[in-house]
DNA sequence: GCCCTTATGTGAACTAAATAACAATTGTTT
DNA sequence: AAACAATTGTTATTTAGTTCACATAAGGGC
């Protein structure tokens, strides 16, 4: 695995490289060039040549990138080829529109498996996943060699639970309350913030305006 | 207006700050210091004391800072006073799950208005909020003063729909579509994408494992 | 086969952000 | 009131990421 020193930034935007590489291939468009990727995706050409460059040299000097062939390589390097199971915990409002969107159409990833206290929920099927109960979390991420989970609990449950996935396994935990999760250092987290995307636009809308974030 | 010149990834964090410190009053703690802040946020303490000497010197040495003060202090450079209304344009899984959520309760912001193509839903009220037909998109912006949009409709019709809210006058959009959208420069994106965060987080943990990101 | 156009790959320059380190200043204790 | 402990504010340093700019190589036309 020769991944390494790939620079945080440049793995962010490996998979949207990828999934614009497929409606490309969909479309029966053969070969691109970083300009019109760079139009697509809005990051700078130079941007886009200097990601690709830590991988090899993939392209074609004067003629640019074979569609099939660097999704091919992404693909491999974001491991679409396996599938890998994730855990929900807490089915709310937010758990519930996760369920409804299956990853899976768009992803390598789907979730096989939802966690909630609410005993109205606790042992149906909801989008064609079961809903355990809590205290089944550690056999069934276990059983189901499940290392990923999202997290979709009130706030002030949130730890507690993170501690518990941790234990149970898990190496990464994307992360939808607002509270920071202290985690040992062989769990990841990725926080989405939903309110402070919002709060953050209205500032800057309010002290400025225009332009991307 | 003296806030030019704060850095991006400052801004970022301001709402986090905030949010923070607002526990913390409710919780009648009156000082706190960055290193204090730190374990609870996670960001350095010294990023910490950098971002707020953007602002001036709003603490006291050997001390710390005050809570009251420095929150009202962010309070004003975020608008807390000022209730920002926000339009939702698609109600489907994630559009329902945000307007359930009510923004209002941990920020300064309200959806009041919402919209939709689907028979079903439109003139109706979800989670007490209207949810209109596209036809009446531009008045009510017009009518309401909206000027920032959540954008949860399919990727296919995303870019239509971001031309109409721009030219509607809206300067800011939240967009949890895959897309990459094209605006004018005096409209602000914000792009929320989940399946990408997903993603990235299996990249790290099928490739290295561990740490924030 | 030669010339011309095109677009890569990358060294160098630039910009942004994070972290370290510590003198300056305040509150607290004796 | 002097000594001490704590913690800021900031200067300097380091790290990360972006963009420029161009020599280099490939393809396509003639
Ligand atoms: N919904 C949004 O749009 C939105 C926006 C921003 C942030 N968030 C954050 O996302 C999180 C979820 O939001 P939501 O709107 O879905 O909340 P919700 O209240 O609708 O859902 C929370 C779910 O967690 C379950 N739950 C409670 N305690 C639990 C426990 N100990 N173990 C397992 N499950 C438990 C509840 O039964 C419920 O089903 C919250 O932390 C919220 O702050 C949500
Ligand atoms: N739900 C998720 O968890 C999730 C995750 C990742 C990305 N996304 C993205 O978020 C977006 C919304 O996802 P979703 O799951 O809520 O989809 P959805 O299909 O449940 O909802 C889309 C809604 O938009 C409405 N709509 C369709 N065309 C419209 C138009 N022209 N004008 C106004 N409304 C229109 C539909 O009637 C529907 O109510 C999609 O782009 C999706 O890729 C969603």
């Amino acid at each position: 695995m020769a991944e390494h020193d790939i620079p945080r930034a440049t793995a962010k935007r490996l998979p949207i490289y990828y999934r614009y590489l497929k409606l490309l291939l969909d479309a029966g468009t053969t070969r691109v060039s970083s300009n019109e990727l760079s139009d697509a995706v809005k990051f700078d050409a130079a941007t886009i040549r200097r990601d690709f460059s830590y991988f090899g040299a993939l392209g074609k000097r004067g003629y640019g990138y074979d569609v099939k062939a660097l999704m091919t390589f992404f693909g491999e390097i974001l491991n679409q080829d396996t599938l890998a199971s994730v855990a929900l915990v807490g089915v709310g409002n937010l758990g519930q529109a996760l369920l409804n969107f299956n990853f899976h159409q768009s992803s390598n990833a789907r979730i096989s498996a939802a966690f909630d206290i609410n005993e109205d929920i606790v042992n149906t099927i909801q989008a064609g996943v079961p809903v355990y109960s809590l205290d089944d979390l550690e056999k069934q991420i276990s059983d189901q060699r499940i290392d990923v989970a999202i997290l979709t609990v009130p706030a002030p449950v949130a730890q507690d639970l993170a501690n518990r996935l941790a234990k149970a396994g898990v190496h990464g935990i994307l992360n939808f309350t607002p509270l920071r999760l202290d985690v040992p250092s062989d769990v990841r987290v990725q926080n989405v913030d939903l309110t402070n995307e919002l709060q953050t636009l209205l500032y800057f809308i309010n002290n400025f305006g225009g332009a991307e974030a």
